[in-house]
DNA sequence: TCAATTTGTCTATTTATCTATACAACTAGA
DNA sequence: TCTAGTTGTATAGATAAATAGACAAATTGA
């Protein structure tokens, strides 16, 4: 678990060596290899160990402290700061509000934008709606502590639930929204997990640096009996957050 | 969905413009924004549409070449060759061995290296083993149709399976092992999953170059009783394939 | 056959990244 | 107070990435 030395970058691969090493050493520390003193190597060791020059290690560490993992005091060393990834449960009942409890300070969620549109070729099938339905489009962004960990873009079918984006202010949740339009219960039918390089737009919402990496979610949710209540497409800040699934949750409460 | 134009790269962010827009035009091609065509548009409207310079496209496409993604023909064009990711179910009952059937024409997975050592941290408590307790480590790769997708490392107790290893030349997979040990059946209880840049040694044997992504899922699978019996770490080649969470095969057989 | 459109190659220049070296500033402990 | 070890800053040079423009080579359809 704890193999040491000899790390290797790879150059004219498009990725910056700097960027490599941030990268390893980002994952050395969750590997808790530095556990016994809570700091890093210093930068002459480090830049030995990577083979690269003094000054690209500091771009590297200089990154790992914008992003919060490391903080950097002169004279004493580089001090690690955040170690864990958050953990997001995904189970067949979990929601988001329950599922950070015990991890973080705060939670918020925020709808950024909204719309209703004609359905899409995936929306549509998702739903099981005709082809260009009218739908109900949610765009939320969530944050953990202040920082935003998930991009949700979310879609509902419009002619069932037409003012489902005004509702959400008074609200404030999805689970509550529904439970006004008498849906008193839903479950997660289908999860589809995928890694991307972020992609532009999502990059601002999350406060990422290009190259960072995703992890996104394409969920179904419905109604106990079946019929499709919602089609999500979230994308997670991959450095900030994993996905815990839960095979145990599924007998119906 | 398909949402044209004006996309965006950002300099100076540790990652080649060429690597950027390559990533991006990855992804259009999987949300089928060339559907219509099969082809990619041509080198001075992408130029144009990420606003650099055609080599810069060049390069990109050049990357997507190598990977078998786009095929490109002097005078013609640019074609699309693989537009969908590998889908690898993650149930409560799935083995890899079934999970992409119908999806590809040749399956198969082999052992790498293996080894008996004592349990660190993780893998102790994972099995529920004393602290270091000895434990078998098996190392395997997964293709599909002859291109590596997965990279495993497995622990079993090594007091209860002490020539787990040896079996598996005789055996071929971890199911029919365990039936030689006389379990009959176990399920995957816990899955957390994650992505990362990926690393060094895990580059190779996946055929991938620095700066790809790697799912990860960690994964313990146990008896119906609840002991656990694996406990597994596999990376992903996350441009391959994505991971299909199934929330419904729960009820025990 | 020709014109238009596509990818392929070449050379030169600019900009960004990485290296190399030196020294300053700060901290901790002898 | 001094020394060893750390991070911070500055400058110059080498290597890699990106831009710019010109033209060759292949394909397609008129």
């Amino acid at each position: 678990m704890l193999e040491n030395s000899l790390d290797t970058v790879e150059r004219r691969s498009g990725i910056a060596l700097w960027r490599q090493i941030a990268d390893q050493i980002r994952i050395a520390i969750s590997n808790g290899e530095f556990d016994n003193t809570d700091m890093l190597p210093g930068e002459i060791a480090l830049a030995a160990r990577f083979s690269v020059n003094r000054h690209t290690v500091r771009s590297a560490i200089g990154a790992l402290a914008r992003e919060g993992v490391v903080r950097v005091e002169q004279g004493r060393g580089t001090f690690i700061q955040r170690r864990e990834r958050l953990q997001y449960p995904i189970g067949r009942r979990t929601r988001f509000s329950e599922g950070l409890a015990g991890q973080i300070r705060s939670r918020q969620s925020y709808l950024k934008d909204h719309g209703i549109e004609p359905a899409s070729a995936p929306v549509s099938k998702a739903l099981s709606l005709e082809a260009a339905a009218p739908v109900v489009r949610l765009e939320l962004v969530g944050t953990a502590d202040e920082l935003p960990v998930s991009r949700t873009t979310s879609w509902f079918d419009g002619t069932r639930f037409p003012d489902f984006a005004e509702r959400y202010k008074e609200y404030g949740s999805i689970t509550a929204i529904l439970k006004s339009y008498k849906v008193e219960d839903y479950v997660r039918v289908s999860t589809r997990i995928s890694a991307h390089h972020a992609a532009s737009a999502t990059l601002k919402d999350l406060q990422l640096s290009p190259g960072a990496i995703m992890l996104r979610t394409e969920t179904i949710n419905a109604e106990l009996g079946g019929r499709p209540l919602e089609y999500a497409n979230t994308y997670f800040a991959a450095d900030r957050i994993e996905l815990d699934i839960d095979h145990k949750s599924a007998a119906g409460s």
